[in-house]
DNA sequence: TGGCAAATAGGTCGCTCGCCCCATAGCCAG
DNA sequence: CTGGCTATGGGGCGAGCGACCTATTTGCCA
């Protein structure tokens, strides 16, 4: 269902940081993280990921040289403070797809993941435009099939919304209606109540401002 | 009720995943972020927040000159790649409260948090204990005044398992007894359901492995 | 233009949920 | 050793909820 990735950097801050925010996407799941390159050939070993985010400088083994170690791999981006070009040639050399600054906001950090596992190369010069066409998450399975009035329910039962009278009222609807939706709902994703569906609404994102 | 935090940090990966992962801990709030030390300045001028996490380099204003335009502003915690004794030594000279490397653990990082808004100091040589005075996330309210049981049960619904019946068999005790439990939740909570105390359940981190 | 999906709304039925009453056993502090 | 708190359980009541069926209007796309 969702990308399955691994990160790599000794600076646990970042490392634990992108892990949790990546990780709290909905078509995004963290299967193991590493702080030098020799662990994250072993990790890349042993869970076979999507992507994999890599840093240039660790300890030890470097993620330039861990690359050159796994060349037919997953896909790869590189993650660096050092974005210039002498950088990404190397990169490119030990078959980096990607190669992003630390710099760069998160959602495109996220939109290249996406890009990469589809096997687009970053590499080129309409880095911008290959990102723009990924920056959607993918909502895996029946979440896709969520109507927009849908997503705005599961979103205000996420608020803390659960009542059928005080989600009438805030959608500006009959309470017959929002149970309808609520069918719906508990249809396409397979679940049974209000609760289950808070904590689905949860976990696929649908917070604030949802579309 | 939570801390109110912002953070300063001109590569963006960092500030934003530092950011969501914060944030979701219970007892911490993000509320607001700077991508360099002018910004930073102004944001805690604005929101006048509990503590400040500031990095050394950014462009145009310094973390360490920002820290020195607000001598008597909330206690900060300089985090820096360069966790060398020359930086620390540059960070203490302009009040800030404690001296993290970016390669420290995110735990950590939360602890000193909740010590630097105690009042303590993390530049002295008993770091460690301070830190670990302080591992644990201060859940506000009446959360703390929930029972091991009670919140077990909450974990359980922030789970997806949401029936009397499935409950009551998980925990191998009587639907009546599940129904008694969640009613004391609501109350302590002071809230009406169990969509409702999933929500509540995931905010305040009963998630897997609850204690 | 004809059909399909979405959003709106109504009704009925039966089960569950939340709320009130209660009781017992264990445990710890005063 | 008595009072308070927790965990466990029971009964009953009424309201809310989820399941199933139907219907109208709108808008889009083939």
């Amino acid at each position: 269902m969702s990308l399955r990735i691994v990160i790599a950097d000794d600076h646990r801050l970042l490392l634990e940081g992108l892990a949790q925010a990546l990780g709290g996407l909905p078509d995004i799941e963290i299967v193991g993280t590493a702080e030098d390159g020799d662990q994250l050939v072993e990790l890349v070993a042993e869970t076979s990921p999507d992507v994999i985010l890599v840093d240039i400088e660790m300890p030890r083994t470097t993620g330039i040289a861990a690359l050159g170690r796994m060349e037919d791999g997953p896909p790869a981006i590189v993650v660096t403070m050092h974005a210039d070009e002498e950088h990404k040639a190397r990169a490119q050399a030990v078959g980096a797809v990607g190669f992003m600054s630390k710099a760069a906001p998160l959602p495109s950090l996220a939109a290249a993941i996406r890009a990469a596992a589809a096997g687009e190369s970053l590499m080129g010069d309409d880095v911008e435009s290959i990102l723009d066409d990924h920056r959607e998450p993918v909502l895996g399975e029946g979440a896709a099939a969520l109507t927009a009035r849908e997503k705005e329910l599961l979103a205000m039962l996420a608020s803390g919304v659960s009542s059928t009278e005080h989600l009438a009222d805030q959608l500006f609807i009959s309470q017959k209606t929002v149970k309808n939706h609520l069918a719906s709902i508990y249809d396409k994703l397979g679940i049974a109540d209000r609760a289950q569906a808070a904590v689905e609404a949860i976990r696929l994102g649908l917070h604030r401002s949802n579309d």
